[in-house]
DNA sequence: ATGATTTGACCAGC
DNA sequence: GCTGGTCAAATCAT
């Protein structure tokens, strides 16, 4: 299966998503050194992923290195039935009023998350409501969001958000098109979540690819493991890419096992060729990159420069 | 007043 | 005819 596990862009999405949560965090907590360093780390470490991903996305052959059963169950779910487990749908009808099951979305992520409110993820874009059905077969009705930027910046992307048969706490996302708006996503994210306030559901589920997983570590005194490198399927390698995990101890995160680096190895021989410049990936990168205040690592810079511009 | 959400209707694919 | 995706008027929220 060609895209069995062309994961990758969800997993790209995800983690520039999570660098800017990550450096909206940074910003908010620049006194304070530990916190200044691990999130720099993690920072580091979710832009490492993005482009390991994305190297390693064109090397079908080479995928999942190690045994899927070392992996968690991933939270990115196929749109085909008879995918196993996650895919991309590429395709070329954007927007358009009318379904066309026939071809698919240029640009169709699916990912499930539980961190998620009622289906407003905080995925840097601002989405405005259009529609809902109820889908056949399906105990919650879908809804159908589009970017708020529509009008003003034509913007084409959309999303569909449907809580799970199997747990309504579970959303399952589907993001179509492309964003083209530009600089809306620091814009239109909400304010950072408070410590105080901020709550973090129990990972009780896999916890998710969802990009605002970066969240979840502000959050003090819980306990809390959680996983942001939790994509199934044939995840490159859990070796080279390790899970993050921290932990929450007295109001202060302890990164347990911090992904700083990818085996260099596994790096080399990647071509960024197969980057569309009009994947949604790299438009998360480059709003990413236009609008964030940190600069991305040079290293990255040095070898895809083409993504880079 | 303005913008966002809700909801019934419309339309095309199957 | 059924279904999913979208539109747009009505309604709601700020």
């Amino acid at each position: 299966m060609e895209s069995a596990c062309v994961y990758e862009q969800t997993t790209v999405v995800h983690e520039l998503t999570q660098g800017i949560e990550m450096a909206k965090q940074l910003r908010l907590n620049l006194d304070s050194a530990e916190a200044r360093e691990f999130l720099i780390e993690k920072i580091l470490s979710s832009y490492d992923k993005a482009l390991f991903v994305l190297k390693s996305a064109g090397q079908p052959a080479r995928a999942s290195p190690l045994p899927e059963s070392s992996l968690p169950k991933s939270s990115i779910t196929t749109s085909s039935p008879q995918s196993t487990e996650c895919e991309f749908e590429f395709g070329q009808n954007v927007a358009s009023k009318k379904r066309k099951a026939s071809t698919p979305w240029e640009n169709e992520v699916k990912i499930l998350t539980d961190n998620e409110i009622e289906g407003n993820a905080n995925d840097g874009y601002s989405w405005r409501k259009y529609g809902q059905k109820d889908i056949l077969g399906a105990k919650f009705p879908r809804s159908y969001y589009k970017c708020s930027y529509r009008k003003v910046q034509k913007c084409l992307a959309t999303k569909q958000v449907q809580k799970t048969d199997k747990d309504p706490t579970v959303f399952e996302i589907t993001y179509r098109g492309i964003h083209t708006c530009n600089g809306v996503a620091q814009s239109a994210l909400p304010p950072p979540p408070s410590p105080e306030k901020h709550e973090i559901k129990p990972t009780h589920h896999h916890q998710l690819t969802t990009p605002n997983a970066g969240e979840n570590f502000s959050n003090p005194g819980a306990n809390l493991t959680v996983n942001t490198w939790d994509l199934g399927c044939t995840l490159p390698s859990s070796n080279s890419i390790p899970t993050t995990v921290f932990e929450f101890n007295d109001n202060v995160f302890h990164p347990l096992n911090f992904p700083n680096h990818f085996d260099e190895e596994l790096l080399q021989g990647y071509s960024p060729s197969f980057i569309s410049p009009a994947t949604s990936a790299s438009n998360y990168f480059t709003d990413w990159a236009s609008s964030s205040s940190l600069d991305y690592p040079k290293d990255a810079a040095d070898l895809y420069p083409d993504f880079m511009s």
